[in-house]
DNA sequence: TTGCACTTCAGACGCTTTGTCTATATCATG
DNA sequence: CATGATATAGACAAAGCGTCTGAAGTGCAA
């Protein structure tokens, strides 16, 4: 079940943000925008782009219609978390701890940042503590 | 004097962690960790990755000692706070926020890790007030 | 049906990166 | 200066990436 993550290059990323941001697409919207006039050159090019990112499982196509629409097989937080893992892989082993303590060091947080990073931390707590209050569950 | 920061390539980065886990090294030491009993021409490989290493501003090098000695010169947690900002770039339009949250919400984090974080972020609430009331003794 | 425009698909090109290696120049010391 | 180790410059193959070409397939209108 755990498909093994694959890399998303650049081209392909900037397709995927055109799918996140604007819904499941033809190839011809989808060179339109991403180039702005495309050529059949660039047609191809997307077509070819789409048909990678299928077959890294981050885009669906609809062999259905006609012609094939396509949409984003992940979301961006999907992709967001397998980077960040794959930065913790690289330079932390595998630990995210690291990652947390830099990025909250690092980031000039506001205080309504701050705040809302506890909030987030209460929600937490208030979880956890669900899963014990309820009758068991499983372990 | 931000030098842009340049991509760490994964035998290079094999080389840093060799160099922030043991310290400044000669050619030699660092071509018998990272191969084990190193030959010739493994030996030139690492000269050549430290030279493009020295090239992006991540290592120094003794040229005054002999053979010359190789240092770290960026820290870990350089390196991970470069790769969360492109990360953060690519895909959240720059700002880390995102990240945070996705870390917080994804990674499992144990009651003391949550703490930690908590105590991480009142730190944070004292420096900023020590900021308004202090002549700051940094240290 | 035939013709046409559009789409899909398979493949290849050209450039760059990356890790590796060869060859030559340079150095420290006996 | 002779020798063995080191430094330096350059070349290489393999792979990744974005791009493009050419041919096959599909729907539609005359």
């Amino acid at each position: 079940m755990p498909r093994i993550p694959q890399d998303v290059t650049d081209a392909e990323l900037a397709l995927l943000q055109l799918l996140w941001d604007h819904g499941p697409s033809s190839v011809r919207r989808l060179a339109e925008r991403m180039y702005d006039k495309s050529s059949a050159s660039q047609h191809a090019t997307v077509q070819k782009l789409l048909e990678r990112l299928e077959a890294k499982g981050c885009v669906e196509r609809d062999r259905g219609s006609w012609p094939h629409t396509f949409a984003a097989a992940i979301e961006r937080g999907e992709l967001i978390d397998r980077k960040l893992q794959q930065t913790a892989d690289k330079l932390c082993d595998g630990s995210i701890q690291p990652l947390l303590t830099h990025l909250v060091k690092g980031a000039r947080l506001s205080a309504d940042q701050r705040q809302s990073l506890r909030d987030l931390l209460d929600d937490l707590e208030q979880e956890k503590s669900d899963k014990e209050g309820r009758r068991g569950g499983k372990k």
